[in-house]
DNA sequence: GACTCGTGGTC
DNA sequence: TGACCAAGAGT
């Protein structure tokens, strides 16, 4: 049930919160990589990269992604392929797609300068009412909300919201009370805090409430019950998917890899030619078949190298893989060839197979 | 509104 | 150890 904002706003002082929060965050704020400078395009980056993310795992794709694309321009430039690469092992690949098709728009509709309008910088692919609002107020100052899980998680605290954050108009609602206590003196700060609190203080599990520098406007913590909010609607479970896969090596000691569709899962990602086990049947004939029909080869010999287990949000991957050896035609395409294994490194593979690949070299 | 889209860490 | 989580966006 929605309470309105008057409800929500009653007896809430505004300006002691804001001091309160921001003073914590000028002193206990981490020394993060994007921290050291207000570059819209570094924070923007920074900002995809941390979408369902944590900081621990994006602080080194940060300082790699930086040191091959510093700026913009060089982001837009770059092969896509290269940029795929820089990503691989982040996950939501989609991401890094829509951020370089959106980068190549900035540089030629709005000669390479990220826009400060709202309107125009949440057009472009990959930006959503988050990512709008923490690159505007982070890099240009403009006092826009930047609502994630954070933010919902302490707000929702601090209100006693106990409406679901996994619902759209749950969001909403936080970014329609964010408008109205966001501090005009300094919006960069006050949405930086707000995700720092969660990170730091008011995390999910076990809240440090005795360390926690807007305690006092905290109406949760009034009624002691910080642990039960916010509420989430639980995910359903995970299907499994029981894939066979093969490394495949010609006569030259190439190696058979083929491009993944440009949408779905892991798009457009390279992988070791595999296909879906209709039964739970794993005969190496059979599959030896299904590799000389699919890819026009005579198969010498084949053998397993083991089962792989992968975990994705949505389903689970149980792969059988093969190493194979092939003579014969070897057919090659945009999305099927033949690569030396120092090639084969170039090409961005979803983390499972590269679990394959380096099973397949000990 | 519900579902898809990765990965590694945590309790 | 399995469920849940972590700075969301697209369809």
């Amino acid at each position: 049930m929605k309470k309105n904002l008057q409800q929500i706003l009653d007896g809430f002082h505004i300006e002691q919160f804001q001091n309160d929060l921001i003073d914590w965050f000028t002193k206990e704020q981490r020394d993060l990589p994007w921290r050291k400078d207000r570059d819209p395009y570094k924070i923007w980056v920074s900002e995809v990269m941390l979408q369902q993310t944590r900081v621990d795992t994006v602080i080194p794709y940060f300082h790699k992604f930086m040191e091959k694309f510093p700026t913009l321009e060089a982001l837009a430039e770059a092969d896509e392929e290269e940029v795929l690469k820089a990503w691989e092992g982040l996950g939501y690949y989609s991401r890094v797609r829509n951020l370089h098709a959106a980068v190549k728009e900035v540089k030629e509709k709005y000669d390479g300068e990220v826009p400060r309008s709202k309107e125009q910088f949440s057009k472009l692919k990959g930006v959503g009412p988050y990512t709008t609002g923490a690159v505007l107020s982070i890099a240009y100052g403009i006092p826009e909300p930047a609502v994630d899980g954070n933010v919902m998680r302490v707000l929702s605290r601090i209100f006693l919201i106990w409406d679901d954050i996994a619902k759209v108009s749950t969001r909403k609602q936080f970014e329609e009370i964010v408008r109205h206590i966001i501090s005009r003196e300094n919006p960069s700060y006050f949405n930086q805090a707000l995700m720092e609190l969660g990170a730091l203080i008011c995390v999910p599990m076990n809240p440090l409430c005795l360390l926690c520098p807007v305690q006092a406007h905290c109406r949760a913590f009034h009624e002691g019950v910080e642990k039960e909010l916010p509420v989430k609607t639980k995910t359903k479970a995970t299907k499994k998917v029981y894939l066979r896969a093969v490394v495949l090596k010609n006569e030259e000691g190439r190696i058979l890899i083929r491009k993944r569709p440009s949408e779905g899962l892991l798009a457009n990602l390279w992988e070791f030619p595999n296909d879906e086990l209709p039964l739970q049947i794993e005969e190496a004939q059979a599959f030896a078949e299904w590799i000389s029909r699919e890819h026009n080869v005579v198969v010498q010999s084949l053998e397993p190298i083991g089962e792989f287990e992968h975990v994705f949000s949505h389903l689970i991957w149980h792969i059988t893989a093969y190493r194979g050896e092939a003579i014969g035609q070897t057919s090659e395409s945009e999305t099927s060839k033949w690569v030396t294994p120092e090639q084969l490194e170039t090409y961005a593979f979803p983390v499972s197979h590269q679990r394959i690949w380096k099973a397949y070299n000990e």
